[in-house]
DNA sequence: CATGTGCATGGGACC
DNA sequence: GTCCCATGCACATGC
């Protein structure tokens, strides 16, 4: 039935998948229904490239004479994009057409609509969740949908649950129909089964065969209830899932026994709790067969056989099944939804008269897998599932593992935040008799009767090997799938998205046991496959999966924040190494160069640009040369060094050499002068990476830190910069984005600073720093001054010259010294209560030296490297070097350890001495030069001074 | 010094 | 905005 006026509406779809684009109107798109919206619609799956989204699941309606939004033939109104935030939209109608939602008249009840529909051969849109809930969509008999294009005939039934009626002969399709007819009619009894209770839904799998036949959509505990009166919530939804895929399990069997019907369009429950593994692992099917064979052909069973669809034809299938119902009101996160096997179930099971219920799973973090050997448990799963503890101490708990070894664990908790985190203690001989590492996926589940605990275990089984490159695309891919499940997740309100990219990938192998196939995934730079090495269990390939886990650790769990739209994961096709070398300086930058540990930094104050990667060569002649290869021909062409292109660059940009602008011109390079120089660029890509590793980053960050605190302490970090250099307000330790007050405090000085309560980690790290050195140093002190004593009144009475000519500012000499008497231990007392200013600079300690003499020339500079070996000296070493001969002379000779660390500038204005301070960051660039404030700068220069050899000596 | 233990913290998921 | 939880960290304990 065509719309009033004669105007057919055309459904269109749009693959979000940039790299697909696949649209259902022309562009070779063919979609499979996914999951229920819980705001309206289904999610789709690409056919295509396997993706799903559902944002944009009624996206382009238009009509197919005139392009375009039109007003509602029916009602008037008009005619909005059907996405699900429109509200004048039209419902696309499993029968075809669409439904205006606000006059609810359908433009089409048609069973076969080829030509109104050309896309519906391809797209299986069906109503709203509700509609399809209250199943007032399918009061009618199942839709038949022929395939305008291959007469398939896509049959929708009343459980929503297409399915294909493949390559039928044209002649053939009458007869089909009426089988299907035929089939209607048996169907209406077997709705009629009675449903299972939530309490067996883990099991029904194994031992209900009548699960096999439940009524799809409607399976709940209080089934009475009036479906439409149920809202989608989460938990109802959630609790169709499962029901939803015994649905299909009543179709499979139905369709078996028609032999004609190739397998359901989709399993909803896998849609749902495993939408990530569905949507990529389908699509290994669609680029080996791009007919619909999405499951191999369910083997015939017998007539009157029990048939368990997912025990007997998808054994393996990893279904994420709602748990089983616990204590309290707790809803268990679906990221904790155990995913488990029958065939896994079964091996737990082992005894057939048991019944195992699925509880949850966890995937076990670094710390979960560590040697402390505490798994956090999520506290829902905890108070829902193991027995209730009143105290910190917990209880013991034994779970029985797959092998029916019992493990004992402590289950406790610790307060947290007026709340609890619940831990399983001294899981360290499980985890490691399992061989089980982060990444790897416990699971925990409830033998019935009798309440057992039992845990199983499911490795981390993807394994990847492949190079660098493909492995980005990989990451590439499950991010987009990962994002677009998480939106569809989201919205759905039942299923989150998987905890992250390894599991995204790891769920789409976990769905395919037989792994026996490759596994595909359109990318966006095309297709990536890997292979599922081995069998559940098997861990082939450590490497790579370590490598891949490190990986997804690093882009976060369940970072979200690296979750992006379709489009922009169109950028993503490289790995950070890679991004780093196309960054590039803003052409209009113009650098400031900061010497940092004798390296020179370039700072710039606009942010980099992205450039076409090209590649720099030196001739013998030491000329340099920058190569780009056109993005047309692929020649490579030489361009001046500074130039900077963006994106896209074909020969005819090449503006700097008219001989080589056109495509047609020869490459300057001969193909081994090429081949030398990509083999050079990728060594020395090689080179840099590997040189990377070796930077540890740890011993970079504990060298770095150390020093700076080292020098912090000291109150010279800020004498690291020379005149030649520009200001700096940032350290390398920082990363983009951190917003401590170093990093936030512009070139200018301007701006905050730090003061003594700052706790950004600078200032933490130095006071903690500062605090160990000064304890260190108080007790070495106090174990000293017994057998010093003799010596103390000595090296207290040479003291007062020096310290007091060189380390005090007269400002703090004024407000902190009460006596002339300072000695090492009233200086510790006072560097432990005393405050850190750390918008000190050393220079201001040079104050008042500047203004007993002429400004001196500025020191070379220092190292914090050189600070760090300094301090790291052994004491006799140092003394010797500043020509002290006991501990007294280093205590009394505070200032003498200036020879080493040389003096800060000195100031050449008369400021005040906080201005000074100030100033001096602000002229330096270094806020992180550090020092007591004026409560004790001098004494801390001073007994950082000293502290430096006591720590040396202490260690 | 290594390891264990208890708690704190902060990022991020979820509401 | 709240709360979860992965992890860091300080302190305790044992070797």
């Amino acid at each position: 039935m065509a719309m009033p006026g004669g105007v057919a509406p055309v459904v269109a779809m749009r693959c979000t998948n940039p790299a697909c684009g696949a649209t259902a109107t022309g562009g070779g798109g063919d979609w499979r229904k996914g999951w229920p919206l819980r705001s309206g619609g289904f999610a789709l799956l690409c056919d295509k490239c396997g993706l799903a989204y559902e944002q944009f699941v009624f996206c382009d309606i238009f009509h197919q004479k005139e392009s375009g939004w039109r007003d509602c033939s029916f009602c008037g109104k008009r005619l909005h994009c059907g996405c699900v935030a429109s509200k004048n939209s039209y419902d696309l109608l499993d029968s075809g057409g669409v439904q205006c939602v606000t006059c609810m008249k359908n433009s089409a009840a048609h069973s076969v609509v080829p030509k109104l529909f050309p896309c519906q051969n391809n797209l299986r849109i069906f109503g709203k969740s509700d509609e399809l809930l209250s199943g007032r969509k399918f009061e009618q008999s199942p839709s038949l949908m022929l395939d305008s294009r291959n007469e398939d005939i896509a049959i929708v039934n009343k459980s929503n649950h297409s399915f294909i009626v493949k390559g039928i002969e044209a002649g053939q399709s009458s007869s089909i129909l009426r089988q299907k007819e035929i089939e209607n009619g048996a169907r209406q009894i077997k709705w009629e089964q009675p449903t299972l209770s939530i309490g067996d839904m883990g099991r029904p799998f194994l031992t209900r065969s009548q699960s096999a036949l439940e009524p799809p959509q409607y399976t709940r505990r209080d089934d009475n209830r009036d479906p439409t009166t149920d809202s989608t919530t989460s938990e109802s939804i959630s609790e169709a899932c499962l029901s939803m895929s015994l649905g299909i399990a009543n179709n499979a069997n139905r369709m078996e026994a028609t032999s004609t019907v190739e397998r359901p369009i989709l399993s909803p429950t896998t849609a749902i709790a495993e939408g990530r593994e569905l949507t990529t692992a389908l699509s290994p099917f669609q680029h080996a067969q791009r007919a619909r064979h999405f499951l191999t052909r369910p083997p015939r069973v017998g007539e009157g056989a029990v048939f368990d669809p997912t025990k007997d034809i998808f054994p393996h299938l990893r279904v994420a099944r709602p748990p089983a119902e616990g204590r309290g009101r707790n809803q268990l996160l679906p990221r904790y939804w155990p995913r488990i096997t029958d065939q896994e179930l079964q091996q737990i099971s082992g005894d057939s008269n048991s019944t195992i219920v699925p509880l949850f799973e966890k995937v076990l973090s670094a710390s979960d897998a560590g040697r402390i050997g505490r798994l956090v448990l999520p506290k829902a799963c905890a108070e829902a599932y193991f027995p209730p503890i009143s105290q910190p101490e917990g209880r013991p708990l034994t779970i029985q593992d797959a092998r029916g070894k019992e493990w004992h664990f402590q289950f406790r908790f610790w307060p947290n935040n007026n709340s609890r985190m619940y831990v399983l203690e001294g899981v360290t001989p499980c985890i490691q008799s399992l061989q089980l590492q982060a990444g790897d996926t416990v699971t925990f589940s409830r033998i019935e009767p009798g309440g057992k605990l039992v845990m199983g275990f499911r490795k981390a089984t993807n394994t990847v090997s492949l190079p660098d490159s493909q492995i980005s695309a990989i990451a590439n891919g499950s991010l987009l799938s990962e994002t677009l499940f998480s939106t569809a997740n989201e919205n759905l309100g039942v299923v989150s998205g998987y905890p992250g990219f390894l599991q995204s990938i790891k769920g789409a192998a976990d769905l395919h046991p037989s792994s026996l196939y490759e596994h595909h995934m359109n990318s966006a730079d095309g297709d990536v496959s890997w292979l599922k090495a081995d069998k559940f269990g098997s861990r082939p390939d450590e490497g790579s999966l370590q490598f891949l886990q490190k990986r997804s650790r690093n882009i976060g769990s369940k970072s979200r924040r690296f979750l992006m739209d379709a489009e922009d994961a169109m950028e993503l096709k490289l790995t950070w190494e890679e991004a780093q070398e196309l960054l590039r300086p803003a052409p209009t930058a113009k650098p400031t160069v900061v010497m940092i540990e004798d390296y020179e930094f370039e700072e710039y104050d606009e942010p980099p640009v992205f450039a076409k990667r090209s590649i720099f060569t030196i001739r013998a002649t030491g000329e340099q040369d920058q190569w780009i290869q056109c993005d047309d021909c692929s020649k490579w062409r030489r361009l001046p060094l500074t130039v900077i292109v963006a994106s896209k660059w074909t020969c005819t940009d090449n503006s700097w050499d008219p001989k080589n602008c056109s495509c047609s011109a020869p490459e300057e390079l001969t193909p081994k002068e090429l081949q030398s120089v990509l083999q050079q660029y990728e060594e020395m890509r090689r080179r840099k990476g590997s040189y990377g590793l070796k930077l540890n980053v740890a011993e970079m960050d504990a060298s770095s830190l150390d020093a700076l605190a080292t020098a912090a302490v000291f109150g010279d970090v800020g004498n690291q910069g020379t005149a030649s250099v520009a200001t700096t307000t940032k350290h390398p330790r920082h990363r983009p984005g951190c917003t401590c007050i170093v990093c936030i405090q512009p070139p200018s000085g301007k701006g905050p600073k730090h003061n003594p309560a700052c706790t950004c980690n600078v200032c933490m790290t130095v006071r903690r720093r500062f605090k160990t050195l000064m304890m260190r140093k108080k007790q070495r002190q106090s174990e000293r001054e017994e057998a010093e004593a003799s010596k103390k009144i000595a090296w207290v009475n040479r003291d007062e010259p020096e310290g007091s000519n060189l380390s005090r500012s007269p400002q703090t000499l004024d407000t902190t010294r009460d006596s002339s008497d300072v000695t090492m231990v009233d200086k510790v007392a006072d560097m432990n209560k005393g405050h850190i200013d750390l918008n000190f600079h050393p220079a201001a300690r040079d104050d008042h030296q500047g203004q007993h003499g002429a400004p001196q020339a500025r020191p070379p500079p220092v190292s914090m490297m050189g600070l760090l070996e300094v301090a790291n000296r052994p004491l006799d070493n140092y003394m010797k070097q500043n020509g002290l001969t006991s501990l007294a002379g280093e205590q009394g000779g505070g200032s003498s350890s200036t020879a080493t660390v040389p003096p800060a500038p000195v100031e050449s204005e008369e400021r005040t001495s906080n201005e000074v301070r100030v100033a001096s960051v602000e002229r330096e660039g270094e806020p992180e030069a550090m020092a007591v404030d004026e409560a004790g700068d001098n004494q801390q220069d001073k007994a950082a001074d000293d502290a430096a050899p006591a720590a040396a000596a202490a260690t």
